[in-house]
RNA sequence: GGUCCUAUCGUCUAGAGGCCUAGGACGUUGCCCUCUCAAGGCAAAAACGAGAGUUCAAAUCUCUCUAGGACCA
């Protein structure tokens, strides 16, 4: 049993936000880069939050990032038989306790200890308590050890020292028979044979107590690894508030999976100077030596740029693929057109995400060109209009409508009437795409096709002498 | 309130006593290239939270403070 056993666990209470696919990325490098197995399990015993949607969200998302898993998924809803039995046993050994405490005593004892600068900790009423008084609501504290210290060993923040008397009796079990988060991970974590926990290190301060319970039910103490937050630019915690903080929020707006993934690894994980990774190149390297303890900011401006260079390696047929899901939504034709696929090759170092790619090529698509508007007042005045008759009569003339004697015709114009290249090139811009930027003109028009182009230069003219 | 964690350019980070007049990346600015915009090339601005101490020497070790965060309620 010296296999390696790791487990991502998240609660489905909403989708996949960047933090937890950072936690499972970092558990999956870990498997793998170990040969150990990574553990899918949903932690769904908050059934008034949880939802089937959310574990989706979860899957999908997971799947989605590349991130396999070996085992599960598990839920934790359907093991309450497991923990009702875990509960009775501390009972049985008397290392756990009925408490009869109302919440209302309880509180006034908090408020009470509060206020003359106590600890508002409980204070172990029912510890040694024997009788049972019969239909008294009860929860089912555990018994922790009232001195002494736990040293918590930890891969990423080193040994942490905790005084047990810091430490309450907490509670296991709820009145209502549903055992609390710390118990159920550890009866979890021990049944499943976890040997390596990496987590959030808002975990942190939970990990005494799980020791505990690591102790009483004489299982061996896992390694943990508690990975700092990802905070947003206020430096809170990432949620909500921050925007587009869900995974598959981020594939919807044409990120990569891959993209994604050396962000994240690398929002705390370094390797030296390097900033690209594949996932091979990830497992290759991860450890938790490289790990920084600080929290990290999200920083959107770094992870665009690394898409950018992911979406300039793939081949133009690869992205094609990608694009289709976003060509459908849109009632894009797509077709394996080779025209679209010279498109997208001249596009694609343009764009940082997939949907900026999608919209730079719409003059592929729409049939109707749609002026930028500031860029027509000053592009189509009647001065232009001359050059783009003169060059509407050049282009037609052309017999192979190809970028090299397109180049020709149009350099030869602007020299022989001593204008800027830029001075013709503009306005045909516009009138080809209704744009002011895109890509090389001449490759443009070779891809539009000779009909296409003299066709909206006609327009354009149309335009100019409507709007004049 | 208590406990715990953390602290290098705006951001992600390198740095584990002398190699640091602190390196890389994103972003920013300038120049080059150029039909526009990108990409690419070159360059620049930009940081060791504060104060004590240890040491011949401290971003690096110790302490205090400050600031941020998390957990427990």
């Amino acid at each position: 049993m010296d296999e390696l056993r790791v487990r991502f666990a998240p609660s489905p209470t909403g989708f996949l936000h960047i933090g937890g696919a950072r936690t499972a990325l970092f558990n999956y490098l870990f498997a793998r880069h170990n040969k150990g197995k990574l553990i899918l399990r949903i932690e769904d015993t908050d059934k008034e939050r949880s939802t089937k949607e959310s574990v989706d969200a979860i899957i999908n998302g997971l799947t989605w990032l590349g991130l396999h898993w070996d085992e599960g998924p598990f839920y934790q809803s359907q093991r309450t038989e497991l923990y009702k039995q875990h509960v009775q046993q501390l009972l049985d050994e008397g290392k756990a306790y009925r408490c009869y405490c109302m919440p209302e005593e309880l509180e006034l004892k908090r408020t009470k200890a509060l206020a003359e600068k106590r600890k508002p900790v409980y204070d172990r009423t029912c510890r040694e308590r024997t009788d049972h008084p019969a239909g008294k609501p009860y929860v089912i504290r555990f018994k922790s050890p009232m001195y002494g210290t736990t040293m918590v060993k930890d891969m990423v923040k080193g040994n942490i020292l905790f005084n047990n008397e810091e430490l309450e009796d907490f509670v296991i079990l709820r009145s209502d028979g549903s055992p609390t988060y710390n118990f159920v991970v550890v009866v979890d974590d021990v049944d499943m044979h976890v040997t390596h926990i990496i987590r959030g290190d808002d975990h942190l301060n939970n990990t005494p107590k799980q020791i505990f319970l690591y102790n009483a039910f004489n299982y061996p103490i896992p390694q943990f690894a508690h990975i700092p937050l990802i905070h947003g630019t206020d430096k809170a915690r990432l949620s909500k508030r921050h925007g587009a903080t869900s995974v598959e929020a981020y594939r919807d707006e044409g990120y990569l999976p891959e993209a994604l993934d050396n962000y994240l690894v690398r929002l705390g994980w370094s390797f030296g100077d390097k900033e690209v990774f594949t996932i091979q190149e990830m497992i290759d390297n991860f450890s938790f030596d490289n790990i920084s303890k600080s929290a990290a900011i999200f920083n959107p401006e770094k992870l665009l740029w690394l898409n950018a260079t992911y979406i300039r390696e793939k081949s133009a047929d690869q992205l094609l693929t990608l694009l289709e899901p976003f060509l459908k939504a849109r009632g894009w034709v797509s077709s394996k057109d080779q025209t679209l696929i010279k498109l997208i090759d001249e596009t694609k170092i343009r764009s940082r995400t997939l949907l900026e790619l999608l919209d730079m090529m719409d003059y592929y698509f729409n049939t109707d060109i749609v002026y930028d508007e500031n860029a027509a007042k000053k592009l189509f005045t009647r001065e232009k209009a001359v050059h783009l008759e003169a060059m509407l009569s050049r282009l037609s003339g052309i017999e192979d409508f190809s970028r090299k004697p397109i180049e020709e015709a149009i350099k030869s114009y602007a020299t022989g009437s001593s204008l800027k290249l830029g001075d013709v090139a503009q306005p045909l811009r516009l009138a080809v795409t209704g744009r002011t930027v895109s890509p090389g003109l001449f490759e443009i028009m070779e891809i539009l096709g000779k009909d296409k182009v003299t066709q909206r230069i006609k327009l354009a003219l149309d335009y100019i002498s409507g709007n004049i």
